[in-house]
DNA sequence: ACGCTAACTGAACAAGCGTTCAAATGAAAT
DNA sequence: ATTTCATTTGAACGCTTGTTCAGTTAGCGT
């Protein structure tokens, strides 16, 4: 047999990238084969083919959606835009836990997989990266300016929040100990109290 | 010809370890193949069967020297044993950055890595984790109980600290716009902060 | 009912994988 | 000088890899 009876190009190629984040996820770029993925989908190897050009672009395309959805959802924030930077800052901490917190997989491999996209590849997440990055530091720069946060560097807190709020991925589990809510509240707390700002 | 002149077991192990953790980190367990490190080490892939019973044991091996130096390091380290919560913090925050900058490397393969590990491979090194952080955990109790800190969650700054220290090795290069010994102060700094200490 | 095209199969390709092992050779000890 | 043993080669094993493509079928517009 050829094609499939119910058959259907969109909800195939949906299926590959969520087998594809997933499988990349648990066990890595390099240690996913094609047919792997496949089987996953439900198909033969050869009809990936039809939904992306190669191993390497899936990858790519996979983290490029990935930064676009977060600069994007940062731009339609529900979040009524804040005026001052201790407003700015609470908005920001929020909206990147609830953003990263229900995308395990995509978090995961956008850290992870970085080393596995060809140059220049890596060169277009990399400024995508430094776009959401450079929200923060403007925020924590405005702080700083108008006397709200106080920092040795601005630079590396920057760094250093980012870190702070990522790593949150690496152990927070639905059935755990603390609501996504509470996470929330403690994370606030400790951005806040880093940032110098008295509250 | 088979055996090559000057060749030497203990050197040959050595440039076994050091290829692999670079090759590991540069890019990934399962994308290096044994072929590729016995090229490195010079020599063909056979002979690395006389270190290592098989590639999964090398990973093992490595990740697990890694959490055995790091453990021991703090043991032996050079400050001398402080008394209060607030010497403590700056002791561990100072011991480990300068513990991990020097070994991005090592430090790269133990994050990104531990899903290649067997399940029971796995949990020996995550025990060795948990040993580690338990130490922070311990110092950010002590101080809260004395009143020099002050978190909403213990556990969860505990992670958090880590993860922003940890964060540094993600950024920081040596001829970079900053010393080691002012991303020293900065971090000390922002740690500071985020445990409450008024310094 | 027919033709067109989107969707997919299944086999094939060359290349590379981890691992084993008999054979060969250099170094060290006697 | 001879033996012994550590060290390495190089070929071989069966298997998997990413990717291509001619052929086959399902759905759809006419």
């Amino acid at each position: 047999m050829a094609r499939k009876s119910g058959s259907n190009g969109e909800k195939t190629a949906k299926q590959l990238r969520e087998a594809a984040t997933a499988l990349f996820a648990k066990n890595g770029y390099a240690a996913v084969s094609m047919r792997q993925i496949a089987r996953e989908v439900g198909v033969q190897a050869g009809a990936l083919y039809l939904y992306t050009a190669d191993k390497q672009t899936l990858l790519f395309d996979l983290l490029d959606q990935h930064m676009q959805d977060l600069l994007q959802a940062w731009e339609e924030r529900a979040t009524p835009h804040s005026v001052t930077p201790m407003d700015k800052l609470e908005c920001f901490v929020r909206f990147h836990i609830r953003f990263h917190l229900p995308r395990g997989d995509e978090v995961f491999i956008s850290y992870m997989e970085l080393r596995n996209l060809t140059p220049e590849n890596f060169e277009v997440i990399q400024t995508s990266r430094r776009k959401y990055e450079s929200i923060l530091h403007d925020i924590l720069s405005d702080g700083e300016a108008d006397g709200t946060f106080k920092f040795v560097d601005t630079k590396v807190a920057t760094f250093a929040i980012i870190a702070m709020l990522t790593g949150l991925n690496t152990w927070y589990r639905d059935e755990g100990r603390l609501s996504l809510d509470m996470v929330e509240e403690i994370y606030l707390d400790l951005v806040m109290s880093a940032a110098g700002a008295k509250r």
